[in-house]
Formats: C-alpha cells, structure tokens, sequence
RNA sequence: GGCGGCGUAGCUCAGCGGUAGAGCAGGGGAAUCAUAAUCCCUUGGUCGGCGGUUCAAAUCCGUCCGCCGCUACCA
C-alpha cells in the first residue's frame, strides 16, 4: 500500500505575468513530487492559480476586459508556463471555479459554526496592490502627502463593515502546533520569524470586503465577499474535495508540504492554520518557504526592466538545464544570485564534462569495444566496491537531503558519485585494459555503467527528460526506474543503443 | 528601537572547542577512451576589528564595525 503524499505550490496571483520567482516555486515542487513518486509514493500535486480581488477587478478593468474573461487569460499563460518548466501536477485548480466556490463557503460556514467569525467594520490604510491593511507608523508620506506602504504601493483610508476571524483566540494553538511539530516551518530561520511574530500576540483578522464585488459571495451576508487570502489559502482542500470527505482525493489531506516563497510564509503558517483550527479540520504538516534570486546581481524588478521571463531562460539553455541550475546554484531557503556566467558554468562543467562525458566516455567504449553489449560484472576489486558503495548509498543521501527540502545538498551528493566515478574511470583506464586483459574492460565498464545508472536514476526528478534520455542508453527499461528498481541488476548481454551526447555543450552564440 | 541571522582562500560556500576545508577560478604535470571533455599535484586565508573564558577558539562570551531578515500592540 502506497503512503500518500500530497504537495503543492502557491496558487498565483493573476494579476501579473508569470516570472522566474514563480517557475523556481514550481520546479522545486515538482522534483520533490516526482522524488516522491520515484520513492515509492502516491502522490498528488496541486498548483494553479488565485483569481479573485480588488487587484485583478482593476486590472481587468484596465485591460478592457471583464475579470472573469482576464483570469482566464493570465491563467492560461500560467499554466502555459508551468507545462514549459516541465512541471508534473496532478490538477490545476483556479480560484473561480465552482467547486472552489462551494468549498470556501463550507469553509466560512464552519469557522463561524464554532463563532469565530464576527461582524465588526474595519478603518485603516488599505494598500489595494498588497491587499493589506496598514499601520500608520507603517507608512510613508511622500512630499507630495501621499502615503505609502513599507512595499510602496500606494494606500487609502478604508471604511467599511467586516467579518472578522478571532485569530487573536488562535494564539496559544499555534504557538502548541509550532511547539509540538518543529519542522512545521522550514527553514528554521523563517520558523523562528513566525515564532517571535505570534508570540507578540495576534489581532483578530478581517476576512471579508463590501467595496468590490470580484471574490466568493460570503454565505447569508450580501454585500460581502471573502478576503482574497481565505479563498486562495482554501485551494489545498478544495482540490481534495472539500467538502465531500468521500471523494477519493481526501486521504491526501493534511497536506505534507506546502512550499512557498518567504513572502507568504505569515499567511501559511498563521493564517491557514488558525482558520483550519477553527473549522476543525487538520493542519498541514509543513510549510517550506523558499528565497528570492536576484540576476546578475540586481534585485529583479519592472523598472529595472531585469525580470526574466522563465520561458526565455528555456529557450536559451535548455529546460533540464536550468532545473539544474535553479537547485543547484543556491540553498533553497536562502537568496541567490542568477547570472549568465554562473548558468553556463554550472552546464558546461558540471552537466557537460563532468556528467555527460562520463556517460559518454563509459558508453562510446562499450558500443566501440564490446560491439555494444552489456558486459557482466565480475570479482570485485577495493576500487570497484569503492565506487559501487558510493552510489548505492544515493537513495538513502538524497532522499535524507529531499525531505529537508536542501536541494543543493541532494546534488551535490550525487556529485561527488559523478567526480568519483571519473577519477575511477581514470585510474582503471578501461582504454589502456582493451589491449591487455579485455575482460577486466568488460567488468570496470559494467561497474560505471551501474554507477551511472544509479546517479540517472537519482536526477531524474530534477532532469527528467535528459535522465529519460540517459537512462535509455544505459539499457535501463521504463518500469525499471524507480528507486526501488535499483537493487534489481541490469540483465548482461543486453544490447545498448548507440551513445550520444546527453548534455551539449554551451557555446556562446556568434555576435 | 526590539528580536534574529550573516561576515572564513579571487568567487560561492562548508566547518561551529583540539593547531584551516570543498567546488569554481589560477599554476604545474599525466593521460588521450570521451562532448579538448578527464585525472593527479599545487599557489592562495593572521576564519570582519578589539577584548575575554580555556591547556586549546572560525568554533564559547562581551563589545565594536559592516551587510541582511522579521517587527501586531505596548513600551
């Protein structure tokens, strides 16, 4: 009986064009899926986006277009991105849809069901493109007196009826859930922000709106609508069904992990957890925020004219490659720095010599020597079972690495095989043995081909279809390609296709 | 202002009480199976400054400097 796991990505915002912070959320969740998927899991993966609020009524209104007819759009566009970034969700959930719609109201009708929910009015800064209210000692005033968020988007005095949910009541839980499941926020830093945030004491929260008509009706209230964050935040187990406790996708929930970017972790690991407390309904069981990249050492931003388009980025190194680039380049909980150097460094070197010639060097001699069949293995040398050992340890390595979520330590594990299997590859000279003892050849190339196939097998969650491709020539069938998998040997004598380059350089273009 | 983090080789970072490490970059050599890809050796740091604890400190404590993050209310 397969465990079930269930992760996801934010649900995102419409109200702008997708970019790399947004394809580095969903890369990074998709190779932890199919990590899971290959360990053995069933897992489900959720990711779509968040179309309600006064920021997509105006920009829709902007636009020309009704709010439905430019969430349709922009969401197309998302989910056209996440198909480019090679990203193996499970479903696509929009904010929306119906089945959304009755979730959210279910929702509302349990947290007030337990009376945390009451009605109130709500005065103070609004900032529309935060969706947030404001402190005064928050703000900014311009010279010209107008004041401004911490953000810099714009803010007005806002008046207006509320519901509003007794987060202030929620306090104590949290801090008990914090206490009690010390990996519920990752990384640590971020667990302690939290931690000193809600230990300074919670004010009860405003969950819904009058002055905009563009969100989820709140139930028996007309007029009001759900602040934007209580209908994202309900995304995660409306696609388990909500709030049908039959339907077949509910034994996903709680959820296993919900990865987000350090911006949002407060309305994850606060807000959605006191909500669900409050419907009684099980919390998560850990929110992973991940950190920002900067390019070429500037902070991305329009003005600036320096966002990268995701899409682009493909287009010009290759998808596997810059998967590869984003795990690999920066801890995922910390900031980076993205350039071209940096990118074309991590493919020639890495991806290029030391991987793809590895495999290529390995296999040109198999198809050049031993006409291209799998050759067996034989006794055992100290040197054999040094590099063996080393990649039969990977599963254990990175899958430790992958359920902290500290991908740039899973490939560097994986590396140290691949740098390994080179420096075995020179000492055994398998070139020198076709000569001399061509057997031995026979039996130190099988040992590289294993060592390969294990270190394919370990990437493919990261390089999926470079892997595919590897894996391939290394006569590994399709079903033989889990972790699992591994501990069964490859069958001897079976005929392997012609090698070819897996990871082509990368050659600046002619100028 | 408060709380927290960081500052280690040219670059990115690991080490977090026992006399400085990795990868990349630089230098030298070997090999020539391979995508001129690989392997071996090597240059290079008074571990931000100053004090302290200890037989012994990047590693603990204090303080200063510089960056960064969080910061509802009260003060």
């Amino acid at each position: 009986m397969k465990s079930a796991f269930y992760i996801t990505t934010p649900i995102y915002y419409v109200n702008g064009a997708p970019h790399i912070g947004h394809a580095y959320t969903s890369i990074a969740t998709d190779t932890l899926a199919r990590f899971k998927r290959m360990d053995g899991h069933d897992v489900f993966f959720l990711t779509g986006t968040d179309e309600h609020g006064q920021k997509v009524e105006q920009a829709a209104a902007a636009a020309g277009l009704t709010p439905q007819a430019f969430a349709d759009k922009v969401s197309a566009d998302f989910q056209d991105m996440t198909q480019a970034m090679g990203v193996s969700n499970d479903d696509w959930i929009r904010t929306t849809e119906e089945r959304h719609k009755q979730s959210c109201q279910e929702l509302w009708r349990r947290i007030a069901a337990s009376g945390n929910i009451y009605l109130g009015h709500y005065e103070g800064w609004y900032a529309v493109r935060d969706e947030a209210f404001y402190d005064e000692s928050e703000l900014t005033t311009a010279p010209d007196g107008k004041k401004t968020a911490p953000s810099g988007a714009p803010v007005e005095w806002v008046r207006e009826p509320s519901y509003f949910f007794r987060l202030s009541a929620w306090q104590d839980k949290l801090l008990e859930l914090y206490e009690n499941n010390p990996d519920f926020i990752a990384p640590t830093s971020r667990r302690n922000e939290v931690l000193s945030f809600v230990k300074g004491g919670l004010h009860d929260l405003s969950v819904s709106r009058t002055t905009f008509n563009w969100g989820i009706p709140v139930p028996g209230a007309p007029g009001h609508v759900m602040y934007v964050w209580l209908d994202a935040l309900t995304n995660y187990i409306t696609a388990c069904g909500f709030p049908d406790e039959d339907a077949a996708r509910w034994r996903f929930w709680p959820a296993d992990a919900h990865v987000v970017g350090k911006d949002i972790i407060r309305f994850h690991a606060v807000y959605w957890p006191a909500f669900l407390m409050a419907a009684g309904i099980p919390v998560p069981k850990r929110i992973s925020s991940h950190g920002w990249w900067v390019v070429e050492g500037e902070k991305m931003s329009k003005s600036l004219g320096n966002v990268i388009e995701p899409r682009k980025l493909v287009e010009t190194y290759g998808l596997d490659q810059i998967r590869y680039f984003l795990l690999r380049e920066k801890p995922f909980g910390a900031d980076g720095s993205m350039s071209h150097p940096a990118i074309v460094s991590r493919i020639n070197v890495e991806l290029a010599n030391d991987l793809g010639n590895l495999a290529q060097r390995s296999l040109s001699l198999i198809a050049r020597n031993l006409g291209g069949v799998l050759p067996a293995r034989g006794a055992l040398t100290e040197d054999d079972l040094g590099l063996l050992n080393a990649a039969n340890g990977l599963p254990d390595a990175v899958r430790a690495c992958m359920d902290r979520q500290t991908f740039h330590e899973a490939l560097e594990e994986i590396w140290k095989v691949i740098r390994a299997a080179n420096g075995y590859i020179d000492r055994q000279a398998p070139w020198a043995l076709n000569k001399t003892d061509k057997v031995r050849m026979g039996e130190v190339l099988r040992v590289l081909v294993d060592t390969i196939r294990a270190v394919a097998t370990m990437l493919q969650p990261f390089m999926p279809a470079s892997m595919a491709n590897m894996l391939e020539q290394l006569g590994v069938p399709e079903h033989a390609r889990d972790i699992a998998a591994l501990s069964a040997p490859l069958a001897d004598g079976i005929h392997l296709p012609a090698p070819r380059g897996v990871f082509p350089r990368y050659v600046e273009p002619a100028a």
